[in-house]
DNA sequence: TATATTTGCAACCTAAGGGTTGCACAATTA
DNA sequence: TAATTGTGCAACCCTTAGGTTGCAAATATA
């Protein structure tokens, strides 16, 4: 079952996986110590991240460091940009029809 | 209970919503037209999406006209901005790490 | 080889999500 | 006033999400 980029960035612990590594990649066990759960839940967590492709395995030894993938999350910035022209126009306008209706009253 | 906008987004049907508002402002009536749902079902999504401000209504009659809140949606490029630094330069640098480590094996 | 470490996977539990139907209420219209 | 229309809310159902514990496999170390 292929994730979304949005529904793995709905879940704060898993935005702040992506915010921790897009510093310094890290080992499930390094980003396990950052929060108040256990290995296993965090382990959960970077495998819907790594299903959608948010985040890249590099193994080393027995360790692996999961590295952030900035090409994927692009994707999101992609879809951002259909509302782009309009929280430059059109939410003036708003407040401007806003403004229209309450002086109608 | 307040939304979160990351999880207000997670649900394809909202962002459906929001594409659709982003263009011309909709009633509950009209947007649930457009989708393969009972006309509750949209209402509960207007809900998620006005608790976050993601939309605003203004009334008309007995008629509730939604409006897409682009200030609100701003919010996500703002959360972004942390990571344009990483596609502009760090994936290069990704790529070169993975070929290296390719390298020494 | 025996032991410790790092990780992933499966089973399980509870809460939340997203759909349904039914109903109540306010505003319009006959 | 009576009937219709647009909307929201509550109860309910089923699936998914996010947490837990326990275990197995692979690598490193004594």
């Amino acid at each position: 079952m292929k994730q979304d980029i949005f529904q793995a960035i709905s879940d704060p612990t898993r935005r702040a996986i992506l915010t921790l590594i897009a510093i310094q990649a890290l080992t499930p066990n390094a980003m396990a110590e950052k929060f108040d759960m256990t290995r296993q839940a965090v382990s959960k967590h970077i495998k819907v991240l790594h299903e959608c492709e948010l985040i890249k395995p590099v193994h080393s030894g027995r360790e692996i460091y999961y590295h952030f993938n900035a090409k994927k999350m692009q994707e999101f910035d992609h879809w951002l940009a259909q509302f782009r022209q309009n929280w430059e126009t059109q939410f003036n306008q708003l407040d401007q029809l806003l403004t229209t209706i309450k002086e109608q009253k």
